[in-house]
DNA sequence: CCGGTTATTGGTCGCATGGCCAACTGGCTA
DNA sequence: TAGCCAGTTGGCCATGCGACCAATAACCGG
């Protein structure tokens, strides 16, 4: 407290600003959507004036792609922490399919189909979206690889094996996001367990062996 | 010829007028997304003012909701036409898988994508996407009792399997989508076989069967 | 303490959207 | 043929968006 840096500053320095409106972005589309980032909106939230954002972002497509990258890459390190060596494959890959199944995580699925689908407009989107799903990918597969050496999985298809997982979680995101905030919202044992069982199925584990592992 | 109706009738009767705008507005938003649907553009592509689109569909969203609704069931009778009663349940779902597998239903999936997306901000669309998503289900789930009944396939959990291959269906969309038109698109064997793969897992069918059917 | 750099302001523009409404006129009916 | 109903027009409004820019003032270095 006695030796703060910057005790009564008004303009913040360019990098600490510049992080706090991509922050403040992010939050916005997990929240309500990656169409909700709107200068306006932004400098709203920071209470300074909208030109200022387009200031540090002069094309406002540009913090959109970035605000994306930053939200996905954020939950993605909560969800498979890549500093988690200490831990076996197959309790990783428990951690992450329960992680996604838990329903705390539906904002994310729900941003990743808002950046599917609106990428479909913007082109800095697009490549934002196809950088992150090659680590996610990466990430997935490379974790299937090192069970594999570990005699834990069985698969001679690392790539196709993370491939068919994450293709399941993508759908059930679809299927959970459609009926969100409706009561109607269909129930049924088979979504709630589908990732897992995929998992299990393509990795040569015994039904309930992920699950058992928490 | 000679007994035309309306020869060079310049007004339109209602229903007329009205199935022609929502024949517009599903192309639209086929080729090129839901949020395209404006009262002006359908106007200009009709030829007429858009003071008339707003006539016939005072709130907007409901031309967007029922545009979705009619493309969607447009493209659902084409790939799985309820008159097929001639036709074996095990192809009936082969000639289901193997259109939705052929690529030509691009456009489908990421008008699927765009309406789940889109549906968080709608409440018609959302309804419209909730119903569509009974329909197929259903269909889907009627389909495989049928062959079930007819000891085609092997499985004691129809609607089960028929989410397992409609959620797969749509994962698949998405990623499809994602890289629709980049050359750095994924390609892999486990994506195209997927979705039939998972079915005739999930119905007891030997691997190769249901393509074998063709 | 002063001068220059630059973060920040505050406003303006052009554009697209949906919604609204009075006026016009095509075409049916009595 | 006269008249009326309604399909259709044309124009207006408020809103929200991104882009742009000159002016201002906060901060830093000399």
């Amino acid at each position: 407290m006695a030796s703060r840096p910057q005790p009564t500053r008004v303009r913040k320095l360019p990098d600490e600003r510049r992080a706090e409106i991509l922050r403040t972005a992010a939050r916005i589309a997990l929240e309500e959507g990656l169409e909700r980032i709107t200068l306006r909106r932004v400098a709203d939230e920071l209470g300074v004036r909208p030109g200022l954002i387009g200031h540090y972002f002069p094309a406002a497509d540009t913090l959109v792609a970035e605000a994306f990258t930053d939200a996905a890459t954020r939950e993605r390190d909560t969800l498979l922490p890549a500093d988690e060596e200490g831990l076996a494959p197959i309790d990783r890959l428990a951690r992450f399919l329960v992680r996604l199944a838990d329903g705390t995580y539906l904002d994310l699925s729900r941003l990743w189909l808002n950046a599917r689908h609106l990428s479909r407009f913007k082109e800095g989107l697009r490549e934002a979206v196809g950088a992150q799903e090659t680590v996610t990918r990466t990430a997935l597969t490379a974790l299937i690889e090192a069970g594999v050496v570990a005699g834990e999985f069985d698969t001679d298809d690392a790539l196709g094996a993370a491939l068919h997982i994450l293709v399941t979680v993508d759908g059930l995101g679809s299927y959970a996001n459609a009926d969100a905030d409706i009561d109607v919202r269909l129930d049924h044992p088979a979504l709630d367990d589908m990732a897992i069982t995929t998992a299990e199925h393509e990795l040569g584990l015994g039904r309930g062996t992920l699950r058992a592992r928490l």
